[in-house]
DNA sequence: TTTGTAATGATAATCATTATTATTTAGTAA
DNA sequence: TTACTAAATAATAATGATTATCATTACAAA
């Protein structure tokens, strides 16, 4: 699906700056800042506004289009990945690396079909896994 | 434990604004901003400075002595409980609740005594349970 | 008590984010 | 295609939160 088409279905206007941005979020296996999506899209499109950013980045994540992950900084970053997924946080290299395990998610979406939290009605569950990289140059590998 | 003995186990100097927010910090059972805490202290010490609450905060959580919360708006909130736990974020209501379950828990640790993560080292992991208070005006009870 | 060092208060400076507004653009309908 | 309308954008000012500065004060060790 094209970026354009991702847009339209979303019901929002696309624009070019629009598309860009979507275009490098799409693109981006990290977890990338305001500034650092401006920084990437700037260079092709020397006119767009660093105001134009924060403001598409709060309407895609309102559209649902992509997801807000705050940092143990109490910082902002943006996750294009939208399928169900938690993250590691390497505190000391301010990497945020997708974690997703099939027999773990099973085993806590059932605990929670059997636990009841009453009085809420839950959007989604995330594990955070906070840690340090050993060795900052190597990335993390799940085994 | 007074809060004097937990800042000269943590090798912090006793002073009179140390106490009082710790005080506070440990009567309280959300997990309150910057701005609550001043708010909450400010009236017993008229003198206590903004800029004393922020630098305090900051180095209980350096010293440990408790935890930093960030909110799913990228803001920082502050928590004495120091045991192991996960928080119920009620995104209409802005409330954090801690929760913990013993037989989730060992779960969880179980799972990460089989499966290994490379290349880091854990320090800590929380399970964020996202939802939205139905009544706002009664608790959320785990069942 | 005295003394050295660290913490505090007051406030200025900084940084991130949001608001404002004139201009431009996308989408639609003639 | 062209013209129209509402929405989006660029530029930048304003705001709000947090941090830095530095003269003063207070802790705690001798």
């Amino acid at each position: 699906m094209t970026v354009r088409e991702q847009l339209l279905r979303a019901k929002l206007k696309a624009t070019h700056q629009r598309m860009v941005v979507l275009e490098a979020l799409n693109n981006c296996k990290t977890h990338p800042t305001v500034e650092s999506i401006y920084d990437q899209v700037k260079p092709s499109n020397p006119s767009i506004s660093l105001a134009t950013v924060y403001k598409t980045l709060e309407t895609f994540a309102e559209a649902g289009l992509i997801s807000k992950v705050p940092t143990t900084e109490g910082h902002m970053r943006y996750d294009s990945n939208l399928s169900n997924h938690g993250h590691i946080y390497c505190l000391n290299t301010d990497e945020i690396i997708d974690y997703y395990d099939e027999e773990l998610n099973n085993v806590i979406v059932d605990f929670f079909r059997k636990k009841r939290v009453s009085n809420l009605r839950i959007k989604n569950i995330t594990l955070n896994i906070n840690g340090d990289k050993l060795d900052p140059d190597k990335e993390v590998v799940i085994k």
